[in-house]
DNA sequence: CATCAGGCGAGAC
DNA sequence: GTCTCGCCTGAT
């Protein structure tokens, strides 16, 4: 177990901000820890106030979760950047401020992000669960819990058109097979994307079959960490025609747009529950 | 029953 | 280049 204090992490918002689809709320036997798969392993983790714990060696945490949650960024440090003035920003700021943008793995990015379009997170969540227990490597955890890998590019290349179907992709089972064969036979180099500055990575991932403006900066935002992407979805184009009229000051924020749209992204899509549940 | 969800591709112009 | 439209499926 592994124990670190930081005020501004909270699991809670990182599961509910939709940007992972493989952490999970444990709710029947462990209630208030989550679950997440990544990098071939199973972490569950829980929070007491500012105080989180990781259930791993810290061999394993210097190794993967410490970048994995980015916890070398001073998150208050970005909030305290956020013009005084823009009390909007300053608001959503505050209410999701333990968000964190997460490196996650870029191809498990690349087809959840296409999975993502015209879906809701509950569904994203299913299609991808499903995908790994049908095409992903079976593994148990050290405390006995079995769980999936996300499907190698190969792996799921192997699927047909008709596989994905029932997977309940839907249309976007064209986008995966094609997307998976264009990555198996090379016409996309994965590997040299991280190298890439953001706006030479995001043409390249245009180039994929599902991906367009939106997902290519969802990737670049969470598996890339080009924390300069600001993925515009219907949440964010809203609150952008609503407070900003005249335009959101990327010049002013420049590399951390990206966190303020989670914290923009993230208050329009639970702000409205939480005042409804009070 | 209609509408919409964290859009995209294809085709028309 | 910009616009429109159809699209799987489940929730409301």
């Amino acid at each position: 177990m592994v124990q670190i204090t930081n005020d501004h992490f909270s699991i809670t918002q990182i599961s509910r901000s939709g940007q992972c689809f493989r952490m999970n709320e444990l709710t029947q036997e462990k209630a208030g820890t989550v679950a997440v798969v990544a990098f071939g392993k199973y972490l569950e983790l829980h929070q007491d106030d500012n105080r989180i714990f990781f259930d791993c060696t810290q061999e394993e945490y210097d190794c993967i979760w410490k970048n994995y949650f980015d916890m070398e960024t001073d998150y208050a440090e970005v909030i305290r950047g956020i013009d005084a003035a823009d009390m909007y920003l300053v608001s959503a700021a505050a209410f999701g401020a333990g968000i964190r943008i997460l490196h996650q793995e870029l191809w498990e990015m690349i087809i959840s992000f296409i999975i993502s379009q015209q879906n809701n997170i509950k569904r994203i969540r299913k299609c991808v669960q499903l995908l790994c227990e049908k095409y992903g490597e079976q593994k148990e955890a050290k405390n006995g819990v079995v769980y999936y890998e996300f499907p190698t590019p190969d792996a799921l290349s192997k699927a047909s058109i008709e596989d994905l179907y029932a997977c309940n992709l839907g249309y976007r089972s064209r986008y995966i097979y094609e997307t998976a064969n264009a990555v198996v036979h090379k016409e996309i180099d994965l590997e040299s994307l991280s190298a890439l500055d953001y706006e030479a990575a995001n043409k390249e991932l245009l180039k994929l079959c599902g991906v367009g403006k939106k997902v290519a900066d969802c990737i670049c935002l969470f598996a890339l960490h080009k924390t300069e992407a600001f993925p515009r979805d219907t949440h964010i184009n809203k609150v952008l025609a609503a407070q900003y009229p005249n335009g959101f000051p990327f010049e002013k924020y420049g590399g951390n747009s990206g966190i303020l749209q989670q914290y923009l992204f993230y208050y329009d899509l639970e702000h409205k529950e939480a005042v409804q549940e009070s």
